[in-house]
DNA sequence: CTGAAAGCGCTAACAT
DNA sequence: ATGTTAGCGCTTTCAG
């Protein structure tokens, strides 16, 4: 970095003080409107450019709040991210997106990143291979507000913006079988992540409540990436499920593919439901049915909760931590309309 | 922000200078080991967590690079951003992403906030919208390395990572051609956009060297979006074309939905190509072919590149901007496939 | 190997 | 309405 134009020099060639320069330029009304207008005019010409790292530093607050996130690829993240900016923005604050790749050594990373860069709250997905939270203990202690979303800790004590996995994963299940399925597979991934392990549980619930067994040979767990994905469903195949769930749009699409290549139709022989609403679920043949997962929403509860946290935090009040769980739905497309199908 | 433990704390506990905490806790190896690390577990004790913005203001330097970015939601902007992370993090270099959801307003505003957050360099795509770089001249003004990607100013003398978005559309439209395709519809973005642009006068010229002629008609330019592509591909059916060559494998997908809603086949009656290769391409029906365009090596590329110029501008260095052009290839697979089909 | 002093650029108290 | 002074927390001379 050169030698950057500071108020001092915007001071001195104005004949004022620094403090009325940096008043000036944040506009504060103390300031005689004419004197200030010269002060931007002279910045301006200057090339003054503002020194966040030194505001923040004098302040103590930087106005930015920290994502971290599990994967930046999906539909949904992206989605997530849209209404957090909306929210945030509004109130002028920034955001610093990190993500960990899936990879819980990153996310600490990540979080100690964060809190040293001192933004003033964080918003969370877990990454596929946290095992525990400690590595947020530092924000807890400084009382740093936290909200999770979606990815969550089910047993821990903080704000957490989810939707209802167990009775989507009920439904989606109750779905399939209403459709006549009786031997219905279930592809997802580590089960100590709350999304897949609470689907997981409705799946079993449903298959319980309408006198189907519960069959361990009918579940795979994976990585849900592309070649995982066709593993799992080959060797699924070898039971000859009647059914797919499958807890995301992009691997169901791979299922959906692998059972084409065997030979099989889908839904006539194999009705198979998704996750998510991915835009590739109506692109593809036939045309997906899935669970919808409110991304923007999601994404706007969380950039509220948490601007309404730092705001108390601020006027030393204290706010009671809160689950607050997003409306989701079943979308019926082709792809698990067996019965329709066999009418036909 | 409440109090935090500082370099002095941890030097009174200690009887120690604050100096030599610093150079503790940041290795330096003029300090006795055994101080060293009696600073380290002190400062771990007490939860000390060094303070970037103080650290950086000192330094006059943030080891982070900005990345603007016109969108996130695509797999080629993940790649990027991948490939980017892989050689940035080796150098120890944090990133700080920002999008312009494709505006030229919010490019100019987070360009100016990079700056004011002194990153050390920027990576950037332009946004659909922008008409100039004149919001980068206060880099360039300050010597501040930046290197542009795929959506890069063709005139702009400055540092770009592309692929030949013109022999790609070339290409692309050739292998329709010898497909035995006439009349071949082009569903494109915004031509003030380099990469647009290149690629449809790499498509005039296919069209030119065949002895076919070029018709305005064949061509939409529109948003890509969901609802535009499928108006685009709906208007252009009109004029019968037997092929489509569609700028990115999203809008391609739709457009093949459309065609097939026509009570059209895909590639029988008309031959679809894409472009970019993103992963729904193989899992629609017919697979979509597309042309490959290797994100992470551009990400890779354009980062070790901007590392290369920091490092330069640190030893006050002189640097040659240069184009660098990232090989790229036409992936065949199914919906262009006309001539194969017939013979079966 | 360690320390004292200064300063990065800004803003908040406390004047006036 | 404006100025003086001090300090956010760190690192970097310079000195020993």
């Amino acid at each position: 970095m050169q030698k950057e134009t500071t108020i001092y020099d915007i001071a001195d060639k104005l004949g004022i003080s620094a403090t009325t320069v940096s008043r000036g330029l944040n506009n504060n009304p103390r300031i005689n409107k004419n004197t200030r207008e010269k002060i931007h005019k002279t910045a301006e010409e200057m090339g003054y450019q503002h020194n966040t790292l030194a505001s923040n530093l004098r302040k103590r607050q930087t106005k930015t709040i920290g994502i971290l996130l599990h994967e930046v690829n999906s539909n949904f993240v992206t989605s997530v991210l849209a209404g957090i900016e909306k929210v945030v923005t509004k109130e002028h604050y920034d955001i610093l997106i990190t993500h960990s790749a899936e990879s819980g050594e990153r996310e600490i990373a990540n979080a100690t990143n964060l809190l040293n860069k001192r933004v003033d709250g964080i918003i969370v997905s877990l990454a596929m291979s946290t095992k525990n939270i400690d590595h947020f203990t530092p924000y807890f202690e400084r009382k740093i507000p936290i909200v999770f979303f979606d990815r969550v800790m089910n047993d821990a004590d903080c704000t957490k913006i989810i939707i209802n996995n167990f009775s989507c994963g009920y439904n989606a299940t109750k779905h399939l079988i209403e459709q006549g399925c009786k031997k219905i597979a279930h592809i997802t991934a580590d089960l100590t992540r709350n999304v897949y392990n609470d689907r997981f549980l409705g799946y079993k619930k449903a298959l319980k409540d309408h006198q189907l067994t519960y069959k361990k040979d009918l579940i795979k767990i994976c990585s849900l990436d592309k070649a995982a994905t066709i593993e799992a469903t080959r060797e699924l195949l070898i039971q000859k499920p009647d059914a797919f769930f499958v807890t995301n749009d992009f691997a169901a699409a791979v299922c959906i593919e692998v059972i084409h290549e065997h030979g099989l139709r889908v839904p006539e022989d194999i009705a198979v439901i998704g996750f998510n609403n991915d835009t590739l679920g109506d692109l593809i043949t036939p045309k997906l049915s899935t669970v919808d997962y409110p991304g923007i929403l999601m994404g706007e509860v969380a950039a509220t909760e948490l601007m309404k946290k730092i705001k108390l935090k601020n006027s030393n009040k204290k706010f009671a931590d809160q689950t607050m769980t997003i409306p989701s739905e079943l979308v019926i497309r082709e792809s698990s309309l067996k019965s329709q199908k066999k009418k036909s």
